[in-house]
DNA sequence: TTATTTATTTTAGTAACTAAAATAAATAAA
DNA sequence: TTTATTTATTTTAGTTACTAAAATAAATAA
């Protein structure tokens, strides 16, 4: 049963090692380094129309004012400008730059590299194989709610 | 080759979930909620001696300056207790209040808990089956270190 | 005794937020 | 129409979890 233990170590390593890389900032095609919650915020944005505060925090899950902070990085490094509409002066909205739609595709580009590399490898695999892979996110899963539940007492 | 997909996207999920959850404070036995760096503090103290904050800082991959601030939040808990040793008026030793243990202890058997269920889990799959989890880690290690590299420059 | 090394702490700064107060525009009610 | 309320955004102060660099102080070497 040595074995089993040894890849309960590799996946924590592993898990460790994800969480390491995603809080380094990473380049995007622009000049300068962008965080997760920049690009993150940048991939919500998404090319075309934009959209207002309000509905980017709700579609981020961040508060208004995290938004206002977040975008006052981003304005700086003209990734994306901020507009009003003529016939709302209340509303502010936010769309990408053309520097700001490089990063976005670049991250989009990124994800979906990995995403085809993963996928690649798992149309390798049997039906039988992915029920493997799949029951282990069924025990994972499983065993996560139980620490939300606690939090909300 | 859908149900490939929707296996990604619900490890993506997991991921999220599993994130959330480190993010938020957790309760140990003790009175307060202690924060992931806390409880690492105190994981890699231990019951017994004690240790100097050089060798922590090392232990747990932070700076010093880190270690004396960590600290200063878990003597003020009195998780922790400060001392010097009589040879030696330089260094600094900390190690666990009787609190402290307790802390330890719980968030030791949170993880064997874990463990044990997780493993319990695994010895129920024959060879062939932790073979295709082990393979998927092998895709996913072999990812990873692409990130890092790209960072040393 | 002076210089250097080692150990620790302090300070200022960053990312990634939140919660609450302030501000301002739009809509509803008196 | 004026006042009140709601909605949208921003500002401020605070938190966790750090780092990097400067300051301090003790121990060791020259």
């Amino acid at each position: 049963m040595k074995d089993r233990l040894k890849l309960l170590n590799r996946a924590a390593r592993i898990q460790y090692r994800i969480d390491s890389n995603n809080k380094r900032p990473r380049p995007f095609g622009t000049s300068y380094l962008m965080y997760q919650s920049e690009i993150h915020f940048i991939d919500a944005i998404g090319p075309g129309d934009g959209l207002n505060a309000s509905e980017l925090s709700r579609k981020l899950g961040i508060t208004n004012g995290a938004v206002t902070q977040i975008a006052a990085k981003l304005l700086e490094k003209n990734l994306i400008l901020k507009y009003r509409k003529d016939e709302n002066k209340k509303e502010v909205y936010l769309k990408l730059t053309e520097e700001g739609v490089i990063a976005f595709e670049n991250h989009r580009l990124f994800h979906k590299e990995l995403n085809d590399r993963m996928l690649e490898y798992l149309e390798g695999l049997s039906g039988e194989q992915i029920d493997v892979i799949s029951g282990l996110m069924d025990v994972i899963e499983n065993y996560l709610p139980d620490i939300e539940k606690e939090e909300e007492k």
